[in-house]
DNA sequence: AATGAATTTGACAGCGCTGTCACTATTGGA
DNA sequence: TCCAATAGTGACAGCGCTGTCAAATTCATT
């Protein structure tokens, strides 16, 4: 039925393993030789058959895309990166959410990616946060021997990852929003335990220190990523009496700026004239929200192409071991200078 | 390294083969053999390795999910349900967008799939809209001898698909709309050449039509789906002349409904006061809106589900080539009552 | 106790490919 | 001219599993 590396060789009129090498691009075949060989192969429509390939070498050209992490979005982009460099290689993404209820450990967060993993010999995995930052996680991957490049992870270590720079992020952006004249800026944290959740804040704590203002722990408050903990946390903090309320409110993510917009509105502040806003990561909520809303747009792309791109690149080519990719503010209507009555 | 099933037979005292039957839930082993053999697997944590099984078998335990629709929200619902259906039966799933730079023809998507697909033995593909009623697509995979299952196709025909009953759920929400008292109902149309954008409106004209009233073509605009297209078609739909503007927009997804609140809203128009509105799909859009948006529930992850179970399940106990799912009509805060003076 | 049938088990080949290693042909230098 | 090094090639085993088929065991029946 389906042409295999004998037929190709016996038309070809040379030994199986002369096709082989061919195939996979080994030296030591005379340039008449391949020439023939690949003719032969590509009137054949011969393409190796991955499972015998996989047997005899141990690689399975499949890599592995590990995750926990509920955002829809985030993983929609990491995945589509990672597939593009996968497709450039000739390698196919499998993808393995690990959610469990809720009151699962790590430890059998761990124990569930293992017997994922055993029975699926994949060259390589791509783990996201806050997966990424569990020490049962790395530790059952090392043992299976199995290579991994973290995305955004919050210990950057020694091993592989692709990551972005949310403090500097947080930090530019907060300096934006003092630039704008605000002075009370609320800020909304993530969910704890997320690496990001740190990063952005430190990020807005070291600009608003930078300017001399203290930090105000009364404009601090914990979400934890969702629209509702955001709507939540809004209205705490716009229920302040005004002479304390914050005059522009920065959110960790989009969906939670998203919620402060709502709440804001149904208050009776109009965003941005009242209220400014923004957000974190860009997603396509951003653009959507009236006003649309300024938010950091995170590489999360490329984060994916190139983890897996890492993860393809043969081992001896891996110059540095972290790879720190660009973000970019997005200015769009949600801010507005401060008003002097404020 | 890892455990191979001859370190399970020899320490079971019983042959390769049958480990292999236990390992297969295949009958002829006696209780107490199967027993033993299930707790020194589970001691050894064997797991059998799934290129020897696939070479030996020539299967490969792994599906594709194939797609070219851009609604990431989509995708990622079909993907969940088929992904935890695989991972029931010790499937794995393959992602693999089709997306092209838009000026190819269908062949040549075709021609890209099948270059995917050759070189990856995968047992079984999931095709969604609007890919799943491409012929070419379709012939190639017959040539191929790889199963398919179709998701929400427009045409039925004799191969197998999941779908649900986009005409009727569109006929509800639009009798819904009716027996609040609207009697001019806009209408959004999505892309063309898509299935759901002719089902529902098909569903909405049944409507209109079962009460008696004549479709009015100038409240029927054609969007493509997305969010701008449906801000447009919202403009020209609420400038008409008051007397002849919709009191209702019924857009035909989420994010073209979430257009209409915004423009409405810009407009001066409150929602659900001024006009209603209602979308279908049920992203989590819907519930983020203010006013939250009544919309229709498609049972998305439902048919990823189902349709990667269709592909698992052993090829004799396939009841019916097609499976039709149920909706569910969401009632939130975006329709009102007709206001007597309108 | 003896027979046939049903159940349970195992030996072995082979799925399609690549790694190892041995072999032959070619080249360049003494 | 001959030898060593190198380029080019092929035979063969074996990756871990399952299908086939024959052997061993058990059971039911005379």
């Amino acid at each position: 039925m389906k042409a295999t590396i004998t037929d190709v060789a016996k038309k070809a009129g040379v030994s199986m393993k002369t096709v082989s090498r061919v195939l996979n691009n080994e030296p030591n075949v005379a340039d008449k030789t391949r020439a023939r060989v690949k003719a032969i192969a590509a009137e054949l429509r011969y393409s190796p058959n991955l499972a015998a390939r996989g047997l005899a070498t141990s690689k399975s050209y499949l890599i592995a895309l590990i995750y926990d992490n509920p955002s829809i979005n985030y993983i929609s982009h990491i995945q589509r990166g990672a597939i593009d460099a996968c497709r450039e290689a000739g390698y196919h993404l499998v993808v393995e959410p690990l959610y469990l209820e809720k009151a699962k450990s790590r430890d059998e967060k761990a124990d569930a990616m293992r017997s994922v993993l055993e029975r699926l010999p994949v060259d390589g995995v791509i783990l996201t946060p806050p997966l990424c930052d569990s020490e049962g996680i790395l530790q059952t991957l090392a043992e299976l021997r199995i290579d991994c490049v973290r995305v955004a992870p919050a210990n950057r270590g020694q091993q592989p990852f692709v990551g972005m720079d949310d403090d500097t992020a947080a930090y530019q952006m907060t300096q934006y929003l003092l630039g704008q004249g605000h002075q009370r800026i609320g800020f909304i944290k993530g969910h704890i335990g997320h690496a990001a959740t740190d990063m952005r804040f430190d990020g807005y704590c070291r600009a608003i220190e930078s300017v001399g203002l203290n930090l105000t722990p009364e404009l601090v408050v914990n979400g934890d990523f969702s629209f509702e903990s955001g709507a939540e946390q809004a209205k705490i903090l716009l229920n302040l009496p005004v002479e304390k309320r914050p005059t522009a409110i920065f959110a960790s993510n989009d969906d939670m700026a998203a919620a402060v917009i709502s709440v804001a509105s149904q208050m009776g502040l109009a965003v941005p004239a009242d209220l400014s806003v923004c957000g974190f990561d860009d997603t396509p909520l951003a653009r959507i929200l009236s006003p649309a809303l300024t938010t950091v747009r995170q590489p999360i792309y490329k984060m994916g192409y190139n983890a897996a791109q890492q993860l393809i690149m043969p081992a001896g080519s891996k110059a540095e071991i972290g790879q720190i990719l660009d973000f970019e503010i997005k200015l769009r209507d949600s801010v507005a200078l401060l008003k002097k009555n404020m």
